[in-house]
DNA sequence: TACACCCATATTGTTGACAATAACATCGTA
DNA sequence: TACGATGTTATTGTCAACAATATGGGTGTA
């Protein structure tokens, strides 16, 4: 295993070679699943049975989800999967917003010219999409992954990418199964995309960085009046 | 060991129950002291006989370091110190300056009056610390950890104060000793850290947020040219 | 000489057993 | 009945042996 085949694991591009990797990836799919409900108790010999594996991989698997914040532990007292309550969603969100900003502003100065065209090609093709499906939510959700995906790599700022990539979309996945689909607000936040990638395109990165933050504190405002309501 | 407890711990307040906890704290203290070296290879067997501890626990304290990226893993292969380049310095310098900029307008918005008030003891004990030492640049380090980690407290945001508290200090930190000691700059920084509290007084959001970012790239910009004098 | 292959060795990954700790039910007492 | 002590059980923490994989050196060949 070379250093390049390691970064390929951790981009999920990879298959992990180790047992804990594997066995890593696939709790961690249970629990973005709903499988692991939240909240959920986690012993560590139920675990191992079901995933067929010794103790000593799971738990490895089990620190590296506690890491992402997926999983809390207390020691000597066991894990849980994490409860998602609306004060941590916002921490999440506005954490979300301070380094999309960040990443959207570094974008509008390092993406190259074919990037940028790259980048407004595929905000075609989520339109292309969304008049398509009309309603279908799906495929704009996993468009605004791409988009949101593609800005965070362009930043070129490894700290940037990986705690987006690796732990704030995995916890905003979370928060929207639990506040459901907005379908309606597709068009809208395709409107918001193309704005940025207007921004960046125009390489005025306050504009990107600023339209970027609305787009996202903008969300979360959705979000958190739908959670109300289903508190209601 | 009840969740308060827990939390205790994390805060580096409590030890760990736990021989991996320990020993967790043990190798990133080697790590921080520079005794364990940028680069060094780390084999289990060597430093598990080192700490007294069987491989278990030792195993659970890297993967811990690894996500603290003091460590960089590649399966099957080991474990090395991490070497911090130019490049990863600046990726977490901008990382700081985003979240901390964040951090800044949320405690502009949620601070206490009262909290307000300590926070500008704290700068004249700085003030008159520095006129005492005067040269002697350690008291202002450790002074500027501590207006900065008020300040990632005080947004009452736990995924960035965790962030900035647990991973990104602990880098800067090695960056900075890298970089050795700037004592002439302790005043500058003060005036800085007055300005910042002094927008924190007015309730002005915008300008601390603005004010912290000019604060924390500014440092970035003295340690990157003491790094490329080095270097020549 | 340069390169590819293979074997010995060092190192990491995995396992199952054992020790330590916490959660829980039971019992006794006020 | 309510509450606290105590012993049992379930669960996590630790260990040492074993399996799997990579590293490095040596050999043979083009």
């Amino acid at each position: 295993m070379t250093e390049i085949e390691s970064s390929l694991v951790e981009q999920g591009i990879l298959e992990s070679p180790t047992l804990a990797g594997r066995t890593f990836d696939s709790i961690k799919a249970d629990i973005l699943s709903g499988e692991l409900a939240q909240g959920s108790k986690i012993v560590e010999a139920d675990l191992a049975l079901k995933y067929g594996i010794s103790r000593g991989p799971l738990r490895e698997a089990i620190h590296r989800l506690e890491q992402l914040k997926l999983i809390v532990r207390i020691p000597h007292a066991g894990s849980r999967v994490v409860t998602l309550d609306v004060k941590m969603m916002e921490d999440i969100y506005v954490a979300r917003e301070s380094l999309e900003g960040m990443a959207a502003r570094l974008a509008a100065r390092l993406m190259s010219d074919a990037d940028i065209a790259a980048l407004n090609d595929l905000l075609d093709q989520h339109e292309a999409a969304i008049r398509e499906v009309d309603g279908k939510a799906y495929f704009q959700r996993e468009g605004d992954i791409d988009f949101h995906y593609r800005i965070a790599t362009a930043s070129g700022n490894r700290w940037i990418l990986e705690n987006l990539n690796g732990e704030l979309y995995q916890l905003i996945r979370m928060c929207r199964r639990q506040s459901g689909q907005v379908p309606e607000r597709a068009p809208i936040a395709l409107a918001q995309h193309r704005q940025i990638a207007a921004a960046i395109t125009a390489r005025d990165e306050e504009l990107a960085e600023i339209l970027m933050r609305r787009h996202i504190s903008g969300a979360w405002k959705i979000v958190k009046r739908i959670l109300e309501e289903q508190h209601d």
